[in-house]
Parts: C-alpha cells; sequence; structure tokens
DNA sequence: CATGGGGTGGAGAGCGCTCTCCGATTTCGC
DNA sequence: GCGAAATCGGAGAGCGCTCTCCACCCCATG
C-alpha cells in the first residue's frame, strides 16, 4: 500500500487520505465515522494513511451534508438601552454570574465535543442576528440567558422553530424548555433561619422588579416571614448591583433603625450591604444578621456571608443537557427542571 | 416575475430565490455579496424574492468554499491539574479578568459579525482539540490568554501556521503578535505614587512568579523602589487570589509591623489585603497606603482602591484587531502592541 | 452444483454555495 | 455604419464530505 504522492496542495482530503490508503473515498469515511464493518486490517491501513497525511476533516463540508455544526449558540439577551453607560458587552462579563453559568456550560460541552459561541443579544437588531446566525445552520441550537423577564428573543426563537433551552422561567408562559431555581423556597429558608435566629425586625432588599427571580425571591420572602407572624416587611428595591445593596441598606436603616435581619436578593448587594452596616457601626451579625443569595464563590465578605445557594453551574449543565436532548430528537417533550436551593450558614446569619 | 411555486421544502436555497426571481442563481450570489454590477431593477427583484422566502444562506455551503468560517476560537489556555479542587471552567469564569478580556473582545468582533467561539485548553489534549478546530476550518483564527507564561500552546498554533494572537507576551520569544501591557511602567508609577506620598516602609505583594507579568510588575516595583533609595523592598508572593492577598498581608505585617504602604499585583489580592489590614486595625491609607493593579470595575474595596489601570478591553479590542488583520492578509507581519498603564488614584493611597 | 444471503468495498449523486469563464446585449469610437 | 469595448447575466465546475445504492465475494443451504 501506501504507494504514492503525498497530498496535493493544501490541506489533505478525505481523497488524498484514500489514495494513500488505496482504498476508497467512502471507506475512509466509514472508519472515520465508525459505521457499518470495515475490515480490521482495511481499518488499519486508513488509520496510518490518516497518520501519515495529517488528514483533518473539514468541518464545513460534513456540516454541509450532515446538517450539524457541533457548536450553540450561548446567548445573553436583555436591554442594551439601560441606564448605565457601560456597554452591554460590559456589563454581562464583569457580571461573575455569566461566568457561572458559562463554567457549566462549558464544563458539559466540552466532554461531548460541543463548542458554544458567545452571542450577545441586545437590540431588535442584534435578537434577529441570533435568529439568522441559527437559521443559517451556524450552530445546532441556543441557551438563552435572559437579563430581563420580558425578552423577546425567546418567542423568536421559538416561532422559527429552533431548539433552544432557556435560563429561567420567561415570564409569559411560552412552549420552551427552562432551567429555573425554586426561588420562593430559597426565600424562605433565609426568613426560616432569620426568625430561628431570633430576628425580630426583619427587611429585604430585593433585586429589580421586572426581573421574575427577583419577584419570586421578594414575594417568596414575604410570605414566609408571613407564615412565621411577620405579615410587614419593609423592602427596598436594588439592582443586583454591590453599589444598590449598600444604598439600600443605609435607607433601611434610616427609615427602620431597630431593623436586626435582612435578606438581601444577591450575594453582591449583600457585600455592599455589609460595607454600609460597618459604615454605620453596626455588627453583624450581633446586630443585624444578612443572609445573601447565590453563593458566589467570587464574592469575598467581611464576615463570611451566610446565603441561599444556587447551584449555577449544575444549572448551566443541565441547560445544556436539555438542549442537546432537543437537538438529537426535534420532538422531544418541552421540559422544566427546577432546582431546589440550599441554606449556606457562615457566620453573617 | 415570482411565476410560481415557494421553495419546495425545508429551508429555502439560493436555487429557490433565483427562481422566485426569475434569474440564475450566480445573480443572486452576486446580489447577496455585492460583487459586480446587476442592473437596479434585477438586484430589486431578487431582494423581493429573498424577502418572499425568507431565505438565509448556508454558513456551511458558503463557508465550504471560501475557505471563511467568520468565527474565531477564544481561548482560555492553563494547567487544568493546578492544586485547586475546582475545575479548570470554573476557575477561569469566575476570574474577572476573564470576563473583561471577553467583552473587550465582543465588543470589537461583533460590529464585524464575527462571532467568538469559547474553548479551554488545559492539557495535552485540549490544546490539541484547539489546533484541530482550526485546522477543520472550525475557526478562522485563534485569540489566547494563557494563564502561565510556559504555556506550549502558541507554539504549537504558530508551528500549524494558523493565525493566533497572545494576551501577554510569552515566556519564551515566538513569532507571534500579542498584546500586553507595560507592566514594569505600571509598577513603576505605583512606587512613585508611594514614596511622594511619603511613604517610607514599602512591600509588595506579587503574583505567581511563573506568570511574566507577575514578574514584571514585581521587578518593576523593586526596581523603582530603589531609584528612590529603597533598595530593599519586602515581597511575598500570591496567586492573584484575595485569600491570598490576605494571607500575605498578614504575614508582611507579621514580619515588618512597621510597614506604611503596599503595592499589591492585582485588585483582588488588594481586597483581600485590606481585609486583614482592617482586622489588624490598620487604618488605609493613614497607617498603610494601599495600591492594588488592574482597576476591575467588579472588585468594591473600603476605601477605594487606588490602582494602576490595566485598560483589556482595549487590549482585547486590539487582539481582536490585529487577528483579523493576520486572517486577511497571511503575510502581515507579526507584531506586539504594548499599552500604557495609567495610576487611578482614590482613597486607598 | 445451483441458489440465496450476509458481509464489504466502490461508484456516484448530491449538500448549497461561489466564482470563473462565456456568451449576449448594449454602447461608443472613428 | 461597422467593429471593438464595455456591461451584465447564465452555465457549470467544483469545495470536501456523507450516504445510498450496487457489485462483488464467500460461505451456507437445498
Amino acid at each position: 500500500m501506501s504507494t504514492d504522492l503525498p497530498p496535493a496542495s493544501g490541506a489533505p482530503t478525505l481523497e488524498d487520505v484514500a489514495r494513500v490508503a488505496g482504498v476508497s473515498r467512502a471507506t475512509v469515511s466509514r472508519v472515520i465515522n465508525g459505521i457499518r464493518n470495515v475490515a480490521p486490517e482495511i481499518q488499519e491501513a486508513v488509520h496510518r494513511a490518516i497518520a501519515a497525511t495529517g488528514y483533518v476533516p473539514n468541518r464545513a463540508a460534513r456540516s454541509l451534508v450532515t446538517r450539524r455544526t457541533g457548536s450553540v449558540a450561548l446567548v445573553v439577551s436583555g436591554a442594551g438601552d439601560a441606564k448605565g453607560g457601560e456597554p452591554f458587552e460590559t456589563r454581562v462579563f464583569a457580571d461573575p454570574f455569566f461566568g457561572r453559568v458559562a463554567g457549566g456550560v462549558v464544563g458539559y460541552l466540552r466532554p461531548r465535543s460541543i463548542h458554544p459561541v458567545l452571542m450577545l443579544a441586545d437590540s431588535a437588531q442584534t435578537r434577529d442576528d441570533v435568529v439568522s446566525f441559527l437559521r443559517q445552520g451556524s450552530a445546532d441550537g441556543a441557551l438563552v440567558v435572559s437579563t430581563h423577564g420580558e425578552d423577546p428573543l425567546p418567542k423568536l426563537l421559538v416561532d422559527a422553530g429552533l431548539p433552544a433551552v432557556l435560563w429561567a422561567r420567561p415570564a409569559r408562559p411560552i412552549p420552551i424548555s427552562y432551567v429555573d431555581l425554586a426561588h420562593r423556597a430559597g426565600a424562605a429558608l433565609a426568613a426560616d433561619h432569620l426568625v430561628a435566629r431570633g430576628c425580630r425586625r426583619v427587611a429585604t432588599i430585593s433585586g429589580p422588579f421586572d426581573v421574575p427571580a427577583a419577584q419570586d425571591r421578594l414575594s417568596g420572602f414575604q410570605e414566609a416571614m408571613a407564615r412565621h407572624g411577620h405579615p410587614y416587611v419593609p423592602a427596598v428595591e436594588g439592582d443586583f448591583m454591590p453599589a444598590s445593596g449598600e444604598a439600600g441598606m443605609h435607607r433601611l436603616m434610616k427609615e427602620h433603625p431597630d431593623i436586626d435581619g435582612v435578606f438581601v436578593a444577591n450575594d453582591l448587594m449583600a457585600q455592599g450591604a455589609l460595607l454600609a452596616l460597618r459604615d454605620l457601626g453596626r455588627r453583624v451579625p450581633e446586630d443585624v444578621a444578612v443572609i445573601g443569595f447565590d453563593d458566589s464563590p467570587a464574592v469575598a465578605c467581611r464576615p463570611p456571608l451566610t446565603t441561599v445557594r444556587q447551584p449555577m453551574e449544575d444549572m448551566a449543565a443541565e441547560m445544556a443537557r436539555l438542549l442537546l436532548a432537543h437537538i438529537a430528537d426535534p420532538n422531544f417533550q418541552v421540559t422544566s427542571v427546577i432546582v431546589q436551593p440550599t441554606l449556606v450558614v457562615r457566620e453573617s446569619a
């Protein structure tokens, strides 16, 4: 075998490998894709030829016929024209939340040789870009993380019949799979803990009201406190950023100086709240107990933060799993997975 | 015109559009790609046909003939078998550093309709995967961020003749374009500021010695201090994580209780150092002045951190720009861009 | 000894697009 | 008014791969 000339020019193709191995293109394709039986000695010869030529299959050509690309879009969708001066991409990636989701997705996809393509959708134009991207066959499906509940992208995807999985339940029900946390249960965990440790005057700093998760954490907390006999819980709205937690805490303490416990809707704001309490000379947890939400490893607090743990990496991996299922089987049942949070007790409460 | 049948089945193809518009495939291709002159009324007809059919060009087919994909790999390369228990993807994405780089890259690429594909290379296997990915024609080039100076990936890329641009100068010189910061100059800025504000006993917490940038910041700082008449600067090594900054600060203060100024090699560690100083009852900046490095917006400190600003987003955008240049012109000159840092004076020094 | 069937490899038809010729039509120069 | 140049659309050859036939060989069976 291996009679003749190495690849003519440019990258070696299947044809080249076939020639070197002394077999046909089809046979080489068979051994590469492991379909049907090929005599062992021929397989051997083909493998040698592949090694000899340094052959790598061309993705575009394969993709053209299989109608699969081996990549999925990882899209962060939100409003670009927000108040802040920073461009959307800067805000998105600065958020540890995104990092954890990306990490979870990559952790699941990587062993399966699927690659995520990063996309941002913050305007009608860019949302259409995402849809086009998928319709072009540039990716097999989309993993969508929306920063706001009213995001129109999920519906566009559903209408176009494209495989997609969402992070979190959409504001209005549409037939699409998603993975979400039991936010109310998490908030209740915090309420129970605060009450159990003896807090009598409890308040909360919530996330933006237009984010369903924030609403759920707020109302879940209020309901749980009501069950404990505290029908009124002072609440201020934050934006999930540290500065808003700080400002919110100041406002709360000014209006209700006797507060002895606070549930903050995420760790970033809790960090800000801690700073505010320190400035006000309140000890944590002796004077005021603080519970955060998320359990972000990146957020270092003083004292270490008691928080409701959201297993983001696992949830992200679950999204990826669902998406691959939808891609593999177009009739795969629309599914929603709700993950249960746990309370991580450290020192702040 | 528009005589007949809409697209046969499945997604409409060029052929379908051509039929509806009453022209040939080639003509439709021409108007889509804007090559050569096509009579205005025909262009008009083609556009109507495209709208009517809902045509979207197939990426794979186009890519097969143009040998371009319109995407680039964004690879984070480092050692997977590090001490820590966390998987590589978790550590990478938790780091605000990565987020800023990704933001800068996306900000530049997005308006140009190029999409970044996220890849992690933390073992020989995964490094080969990156090379294969590019050789397959799955991406037109690579943007590589290495967490360690001795990363073998850049050389693999160069040897394979693949377009690539690095974040930071490689440990040993290889012919590849990169974007880096003038670390020594940045460290000198910190030294000058510390001396100018009257610090007499200055120390530093450096990054890991196997990261060239950390070395440069350390030696740059030491040299600048020497110029100011302080030949000896106590130094401890950290790992760029907050906990190591905290531990390092404790060690420094124990061994040299009279320290009145510290230069910390990144903001995350500076945050830890600030915590340690507070625990030790030292006021910042009155007792000890602290200067960080990076100017990470995500790192909220008390007091606000004086730091050496590294314009990561701009640097990342520059990487992307260089990469596109290399892709467009294979003979594009290997280039290194060195960006000058600035000192951002806030309250900690 | 003829017939049938399972296992194996080859031939060849596309997948949807780009792009190079080429031919047809119009316009211009002398 | 005629040939040449300029303009513009079509035909068709691939790009590199997968996959469906189909031909073939070998062995078991009646």
